[in-house]
Parts: C-alpha cells; structure tokens; sequence
DNA sequence: TTAGACTTGTCAAATAATGACAAATATAAT
DNA sequence: ATTATATTTGTCATTATTTGACAAGTCTAA
C-alpha cells in the first residue's frame, strides 16, 4: 500500500525535531492518529493538509500532491492495465 | 464528473438492443439501479464489471479499464497538480 | 389513454470510516 | 531494574457513507 505522504511528513517532522505529540493537537488529533496517519493506516482529511504544511514548515502542494498520488496508486495497484488506466486519464484530460 | 464507464456500457447495450430490464438481472439489480449506473449516479461493483461484459459481449479488461479511470478521474479532478500526480504515480510504478 | 422504457426520489439497512481511549511496546536515562 | 517519554497497536461506540429496494415520476409511441 502506497504511502508516500506518510513517509514525507515523518520525515518532515524529524527534520523539525517535533514529537507527534507537538503535532497532533495542531490537527485536533491524538498520538495515536497522527502515528497511524504517519504509517499509511488511517486517512488524513484533505483539509488538514495545509495545516500539517504549515506546521512543517513545507509546500503545501507537494503534500497535497503526494496524498493523491497515493490515492491514485492505491486504487490502481495490483491492476494488470494500470498503465492503460493512467494513459486514459491523461489523454482526457487532454480533451477537456 | 467523469462517466465514461456508464456511458460505454450504454452504448453497448443499445448495441445490442438489450433493454435495462433485460441486463439488470443478470446483475441482480433493479432496472433503476442499472441506470443510474449508467448515468454515473451509483457504483457498479467490480466483481460485476465480468458478468457485465459477458452480457455486453465485450471485452471485460476494457470496461475495467475505463471504470478506474473514471475513478482515477474523479479523485484529481479539479486539482491544479492532477497532472503532477499522474507524473508521480507515473514514476512510481516504474521504481516498484 | 395505455403500455413500455427509463429515471428520480426516498429511506431503512448494511458497510465503512472516524474519534477516543486504554494498553502495549520501545528506547534511553537514572 | 525502574521510571519516563515517545510511539504504536487494539478496541469499540459513534458517525458518515453507500447500498438495495421500492414507489412514483417522466417520456415516447402506439
């Protein structure tokens, strides 16, 4: 299972050298969540994105960015015609 | 909202001169389900997607295709980095 | 105006996601 | 060994979302 975001925000906060439990209240979250959120097990909401952002002191959209990318791999992964998945999403995106 | 699922099914079924309540039991669905099926209003199961091509005559691989696409679709659209993300996720699946 | 095909709306039931908390584990300092 | 702190894991009631089933609606063409 795909968890680019997860793996970036530790990353992130260990650069910080914050604790989860210095992170989590900015979330209005638990230690507890924000681990599972850190280790792909539970979903961050979208809007909260750019409040973790914030926190880490990062780009709000390459968080933004990571967490639907592992969206998208999640729901793919495994598929025989993935590639053939993503090549029909581009070519409309192209047409719309 | 993307449809191209629904819209291909449909097709094939006017092809074939079916009406929805000749498909819709081989579902095991109501003909009113089917068609909001069709219109992208609810959600096949996949494990359906197979019986449905049988049904159709056609190719299952295409009509999944096309139903994870349209998932696909729908979780980027209307962010600004969707492209971004496919290039992500792009990239990804060639490292794994 | 009736019949058939399809669509729309509603709502209870089923299913999944979330929040909150307790308990477990890990590591390091005392 | 014991304590303290950080993180992880498990559980479970609550909440949210999805589904299935049905009734009633529109539309078209006899």
């Amino acid at each position: 299972m795909a968890n680019q975001f997860g793996e970036r925000i530790r990353q992130l906060r260990e650069k910080q050298e914050l604790f989860l439990r210095q992170v989590a209240p900015s979330l209005d979250m638990d230690t507890a969540q924000l681990s599972k959120i850190e280790k792909g097990i539970r979903q961050i909401k979208k809007e909260q994105i750019a409040i973790l952002a914030e926190v880490l002191e990062t780009n709000k959209e390459e968080l933004l960015t990571l967490w639907l990318a592992d969206q998208v791999s999640n729901l793919i992964e495994g598929e025989p015609m993935a590639d053939e998945v993503l090549k029909t999403v581009s070519k409309n995106r192209k047409n719309n």
